[in-house]
RNA sequence: GGGAGUGUGCCCGAGUGGUUAAAGGGGACGGGCUGUAAACCCGUUAGCUUAGCUUACCUAGGUUCGAAUCCUAGCGCUCCCA
């Protein structure tokens, strides 16, 4: 086993704070086997590379000989996790928590060592909890306390409705650390109220209080707001090659060596190097971009996909050709009155635009293609015989091959 | 329980009886430029076989030739008092 001073060197890589330090280094230099904990809410049915950044220090710890415990947060998802929301979240059925929570706990060991992770669900102990004893884990909280967190003040200062079970989610939380007895718990900078919360309460029960481990939130691939399903800037770990390949190609050239830092498989000293060449321009940009998006493609699924999809993206984008592998759809052809099939409606039916008025524009507008021929403005109907297996482009990604 | 506000398109936000499918901004999408980056320029941003029609300003009624705008009731949200 490393060194505790050698351990903390590669954990410490990449996170946003350690609070405290001095014991996790203290935790570290005692040489056990430490339990990690992370909870996640089974809210998104698929995960993407934000929610991978946490698991991949996860990863690292398990490499280093300790030992997970991933919450599956069934009994919190009653609640809904306040943090960084301006509204209250709508609660999720206890269906609907079941498949997420499989679909998530799936895609989570791409990155985690089973061998090294307990798998726990909080509504073992959340929902038998009866009222004596959640009055009880109550009395350790303060409502000023509480009310301190960002997005609760925030929320509370600019008239914003808070539901009383929101404030309940840090108590919920802070048992779970004292449940499974957490040396460290991990989570997103928007997370450390949270883990904080959760450092008091096991102190005030008498045990050793975990650490708090945050790391950066990783913004999506608009360069601004953090990745999440609901801004539709996420890369999901299920993403086909050329598709991932593609998105992160798309991200802001500022956010590059965060990227590689948080979501690439490469060590701290490679990943310095490539700042520092990026900073002194004796590497181009676009070449670095490439390769992260090689290396995150090859990492969810292997090299072989990656030359493809460089392949792929080269293809269409640098010479303009067709993909490879174009979606089929089998269109009506069936001509109207004077002749002619009705392109809107073929586009909305198709999935490449979501109504027949919306295709009419993008025609308009020019962002439509058959066979690689722009379609003029105001052109709506079309010979059938210029469809048959013809393939149609809308914008710059999307394509269909007419059977 | 009492009182006061407020509710507009994906979001913010103007509009207070008549070219208002609704200003402006943001976002998004499409085009140009390019490295599918940024920046910049242009266009679009309810539905429908669109020179037209239909549905839209929380909901349901009402007043009016005509309502997002006025009235009534309801619903949601917020604040103050208790």
């Amino acid at each position: 086993m490393l060194s505790a001073e050698e351990q903390f060197r590669i954990l410490q890589s990449g996170a946003a704070q350690i609070v405290p330090e001095s014991a996790l280094l203290e935790k570290l230099k005692s040489g056990r086997s430490l339990n990690i904990k992370l909870g996640v809410d089974p809210t998104a049915p698929d995960i993407h590379l934000g929610h991978a950044v946490p698991l991949r220090k996860l990863r690292a710890f398990q490499d280093l000989g300790h030992h997970v415990t991933l919450i599956i947060g069934d009994g919190t998802a009653l609640i809904g996790d306040p943090s960084g929301r301006n509204t209250t979240r709508p609660q999720l059925t206890s269906e609907q928590i079941g498949e997420n929570a499989q679909t998530y706990v799936d895609q989570a060991f791409k990155i985690l060592d089973p061998e090294k992770t307990t798998l726990r669900y909080n509504s073992e102990w959340l929902l038998t909890l009866d009222m004596a004893g959640l009055l009880k884990l109550m009395s350790n909280f303060t409502v000023a306390r509480i009310l301190e967190r960002d997005d609760f003040h925030n929320r509370y200062t600019s008239n914003q409705s808070i539901s009383l079970h929101e404030f309940l989610y840090p108590v919920m939380q802070s048992y779970d650390s004292v449940v499974i007895e957490a040396d460290v718990e991990m989570g997103g900078t928007d997370q450390l109220f949270n883990l904080l919360a959760g450092r008091e309460l096991m102190e005030k029960m008498g045990m050793e209080p975990q650490v708090c481990f945050t790391l950066s939130l990783l913004e999506g691939t608009d360069g601004v707001q953090k990745m999440s399903k609901s801004y539709g800037n996420y890369i999901g770990l299920t993403d086909e090659p050329a598709d991932m390949f593609g998105k992160v190609m798309s991200v802001p050239d500022a956010l590059m060596v965060k990227y590689y830092r948080l979501a690439s498989t490469l060590g701290v000293d490679e990943i310095d190097a490539i700042e520092a060449g990026l900073a002194n321009e004796s590497l181009h940009p676009n070449r670095v971009k490439r390769d992260l998006a090689r290396n995150i493609v090859a990492a969810y699924h292997d090299a072989e996909a990656a030359d493809y999809a460089e392949a792929e993206f080269d293809r269409v984008f640098k010479q303009h050709d067709m993909p490879t592998d174009i979606p089929e759809f089998a269109a009506d052809l069936t001509p109207n009155d004077e002749g002619k099939v009705y392109l809107a409606k073929l586009l909305a039916d198709a999935g490449l635009a979501p109504s027949a008025a919306e295709a009419r524009r993008l025609i308009d507008g020019g962002g439509v293609k058959i066979n690689n021929e722009p379609v003029a403005a105001k052109c709506y109907n079309i010979e059938p015989a210029l469809l048959v297996e013809a393939v149609v482009q809308v914008g710059k990604r999307k394509f269909i091959q007419l059977t």
